[in-house]
DNA sequence: TGCATCACG
DNA sequence: ACGTACGTGATGCAC
């Protein structure tokens, strides 16, 4: 038997307003990977499944307002008027709120001139008049007006799990008043929302008395007679045409020119596959589990033919493969030192693992590895290079690299593992390591070999299916040239600089380990003798009670969690109490020793006394590398005390220097050449101090000789606030000036630099209209937020904006001095080897007989990189330890 | 695991 | 009226 046709009408916009709202306080939290807000989505995926159960409807339609202009915003132009514009963070959302709707099955409807109202209204009359129920889903109670015998409204509440039913039965309980009589309700009180008036001075309590005795507006306006001498009656006889017109306004049409059929409307069920490519690109992890269960996907996947190899079948593969997709699975993140797994091949889709990475020594795989003519494709490239180079094996050229080519799709999405990235990419085979191999204390390497290798081969397989789409989209973003002359090729300087690591005189290390420890005895003895009690130093909320409830010095700044105690709270309580100086002292010398002392030699290798630190290439923002196990990057170098630890790095061989170069002010540069700013580009042609300069213009001095070098400090501070995207509350906590004179400094800048006024408004325009910004490389950094109506997002992207252009933009030139340094140090057979890079800075080691060359050498390379509107410039210098070198 | 702190450009 | 500098990593504490 036929089951009795039902038709669901739901109004898309109100419920998503709903669903919004409700989800309102968690809106960041509900953020996918492209930034994209995605709260009112999964609320109204959650209310959708909820009526769908409880309905079980046959045909189903989604109704959407078309746009602000209506016939009733043609009827009374202030129609909605003075509604505050949908924030943006929904109506982002609505493009997508499609697409779920499209997964599901589900028509989307929207009609010029009506409201999703009407086209409910109408539809919901048409279905009537055959043989349907009509259920109408809705967050606006304006549509209870459409309740009859057939038709039930349901109303969403607070949540978006729970639903109000109105039947007519319903709404004569709630109001009194048939569902039809909500219509005159409404001309006669007006709508606040909807910002129709009603009549004067009536309110709900009024219009419901009038229609309880008059039955209709026009009921009323036919006994006006009965009604006493009021002020209520001079002000019905005042708005007699509001009250019609207002009931207009609010009377749903049931007779709009509706183009779709209600038999088109069957529910033919939801689309697996759209539905889970849709979640995983909205990041809705436990949507996706829902609707594959666990072991489902590793069921549904079809398992892959893997070939296993040994001595005995190597001779049986090919000599030379066009194309060879390749992973070599590590144990651990530190590539350096990390046991091997085992590796898979894919070749002709074929594919071959083993566990044995002693294979690749072999030929063909060697071979295979090592040749120029064999495109290999894989996931990381630095990682595989470094390890292939522990077995022995050259790993010389890399076709495609997935990692890389990912993260210059997106610089913010920075996952480090193939499966989360594959399936971000909507390849949604292959697992994440996590998934398979467990985290933490349950991570545990199958022994079962068939099921490790299907892991590997699918790894490899997503490797080659990605590779024509990412290609293409690198393309498409005119990114092509970024990937193959500058990020492809730094990834092998990198490997070679990782492995060549650094040398550490681990004597000079132990030295400083012994005086540091009996600094900090002293200090800690000190302390607790000024405390008048031992406590636990290093525990910011014991000292937060020492200080500031014992000592009673004065509050100046407070964290989340209480005091807080930082160098610059502590610089201002210095002179009040001995025990702050010491606080200092002690702070000082416990993290040179934690970090620096103890903390670096517990990297040292044993094998070569050397640090091998690790590059990641694929996780800022904005183009720089970081440095991790050890960070290489944050040497002190500020205060004599921390400079110290440089002495400890020494080069690897006697009879060799350490060698650094630096550029000078490179941020500023690019700013004075994106910005065009003719001014500062005139001041660095003219090869002056900057800083100084910059303090002469905004100090309105003749002559350089009178800036004192607190202006010239002052000035440099504004100089680095503008490449931070500049607020003259930031400009004055950091110089310690009032906020009012720091808006002046800032004011009296732009004026000097008009350009770069300019530029800072125009790069802020550009996001928001592009949604991205670029570096003079095309390095491109996605900011959604920038739309964000929350001020601190905004404000946020906004410096973002105006920063990562330079920022980045140094970064692509550095990466291009290294790879050119690294050629012309082989194509030379200068035996001097790069070993560290630090953002504007090279360092090398060399024998001191090369030195001569390098000082020529270095800077030249340098500065010519790239060439831009102003000079590059580049400052070097050599000693026997890096402390020397300066 | 998140927070506070502090090292660098 | 909002509340703020940009980009990182390592350490130790407290939950």
């Amino acid at each position: 038997m036929d089951k009795a046709k039902k038709l669901l009408l739901i109004d898309g916009n109100s419920v998503a307003f709903r669903a919004f709202f409700a989800l309102h306080q968690s809106l960041e939290r509900f953020v996918n990977h492209d930034g994209l807000h995605t709260n009112a989505i999964y609320g109204f995926k959650k209310m959708l499944d909820n009526i769908l159960t409880q309905v079980q409807p046959t045909h189903i339609l989604v109704a959407f307002d078309a746009g602000k202009k209506t016939f009733r915003t043609e009827k009374f132009s202030d129609y909605k008027g003075g509604r505050s514009k949908t924030p943006s963070e929904l109506s982002e959302q609505f493009p997508y709120l499609r697409k779920l709707l499209s997964a599901y099955g589900i028509t989307s409807y929207e009609l010029a001139d009506y409201e999703a109202d009407d086209i409910i209204g109408t539809l919901a009359s048409q279905a009537e008049a055959t043989d349907f129920s009509v259920t109408i889903v809705t967050g606006d109670r304006d549509l209870t007006q459409l309740a009859t015998k057939k038709t039930t409204v349901a109303v969403t509440q607070k949540g978006v799990s729970e639903i109000e039913l109105y039947t007519p039965a319903h709404v004569q309980e709630k109001y009194e008043l048939t569902p039809q009589q909500i219509v005159d309700l409404k001309g006669l009180a007006g709508d606040a929302s909807d910002n129709y008036p009603g009549v004067t001075k009536v309110g709900q309590k009024t219009a419901l008395r009038l229609l309880h005795q008059f039955g209709s507006v026009a009921g009323i306006y036919e006994h006006l007679d009965e009604i006493k001498a009021s002020k209520m009656k001079e002000h019905l006889i005042e708005d007699q045409k509001v009250a019609f017109l207002c009931r207009d306004l609010a009377q749903i049409r049931q007779d709009a020119p509706v183009e779709v059929q209600i038999n088109d409307l069957k529910w033919q069920g939801k689309n697996q596959p759209e539905l889970i490519s849709f979640f995983e690109e909205m990041d809705f992890r436990s949507f996706l589990t829902e609707i594959q269960p666990e072991n489902q996907p590793v069921a549904a996947i079809e398992k892959l033919p893997v070939k296993v190899l040994q001595e005995s079948n190597l001779a049986d593969l090919p000599t030379q493969p066009a194309v060879v997709s390749f992973q070599l699975e590590m144990n651990g993140d530190n590539y350096h030192t990390a046991p091997f797994i085992g590796f898979t091949l894919a070749v002709d889709q074929v594919f071959y693992a083993a566990r044995n990475v002693e294979l690749l020594k072999s030929p063909p795989l060697k071979n295979w590895l090592e040749s120029s003519q064999v495109k290999i494709d894989l996931f990381d490239g630095k990682r595989t290079l470094v390890g292939l180079q522990r077995l022995g094996i050259h790993l010389s050229a890399v076709d495609f690299d997935l990692l890389l080519v990912s993260y210059l799709l997106d610089t913010s999405d920075n996952s480090n593992d193939l499966g989360k990235l594959a399936q971000q990419h909507g390849y949604t085979a292959v697992v994440s390591d996590e998934e398979f191999y467990g985290r933490g204390a349950k991570y545990q390497i199958p022994s079962d070999d068939q099921l490790l290798f299907q892991h590997l081969a699918q790894k490899v397989l997503a490797i080659s299916k990605l590779k024509v789409p990412l290609l293409k989209k690198l393309q498409a973003n005119q990114q092509a040239d970024l990937y193959l002359k500058i990020e492809k090729p730094l990834s092998l300087v990198l490997a070679a600089m990782e492995i060549a690591g650094i040398k550490i005189d681990t004597q000079r290390l132990t030295e400083m380990d012994s005086e540091f420890k009996e600094k900090i005895s002293e200090l800690e003895e000190l302390i607790y003798q000024e405390a008048g009690e031992k406590f636990n130093l290093n525990s910011p909320k014991q000292l937060g009670v020492i200080l500031f409830e014992k000592l009673k010095l004065p509050v100046i700044k407070k964290t989340k969690t209480g005091y807080s105690t930082a160098v610059d709270v502590l610089e201002k309580l210095r002179g009040m109490a001995p025990i702050v100086d010491n606080i200092l002292n002690y702070r000082q010398i416990a993290k040179l020793q934690s970090t620096y002392v103890t903390g670096l030699l517990k990297v040292v290798s044993d094998q070569d006394q050397k640090v091998h630190t690790r590059y990641t290439q694929t996780l800022t923002a904005t183009g720089r590398l970081s440095s991790v196990d050890p960070n290489l990057q944050n040497i002190p170098i500020r205060l004599a005390e921390g400079r110290k630890i440089r002495q400890a790095f020494v080069p690897s061989q006697p009879g060799w220097q350490i060698f650094s170069s630096d550029y000078s002010q490179i941020e500023l540069r690019v700013l004075a050449h994106v910005s065009q700013d003719q001014n500062m580009q005139q001041s660095f042609k003219d090869g002056v101090d900057i800083h100084a300069n910059t303090a002469m213009k905004i100090f309105g001095l003749q002559d350089a000789n009178e800036v004192t070098p607190n202006m010239r400090r002052q000035a440099k501070a504004v100089n680095f606030g503008i490449v931070y995207g500049i607020s003259d509350y930031g400009l004055s906590q950091n110089i310690g000036i009032s906020r009012a004179q720091a808006k002046k400094f800032i004011e009296k800048y732009f004026e000097i630099f008009p350009g770069v006024h300019d530029y800072m408004k125009q790069i802020v325009k550009t996001a928001k209209e592009q949604g991205y910004v670029e570096t003079i490389f095309k390095r491109r950094r996605y900011l959604p937020q920038i739309k964000s109506s929350n001020y601190n997002l905004r404000s946020f992207a906004e410096r973002t904006a105006m920063n990562t252009p330079i920022q980045g933009s140094a970064a692509d030139i550095i990466k291009v001095a290294m790879i050119r340094m690294q050629r012309t140090l082989a194509e030379k057979h200068l035996q001097a080897k790069m070993l560290l890079q630090v953002h504007d800075e090279l360092i090398f080691e060399a024998p001191v007989s090369e030195i001569p060359i390098l000082e020529e050498l270095v800077p030249k390379i340098m500065d010519s990189a790239v060439s831009l509107a102003v000079p590059l410039k580049v400052e070097s210098a050599h000693g026997n330890t890096w402390f020397d070198a300066k």
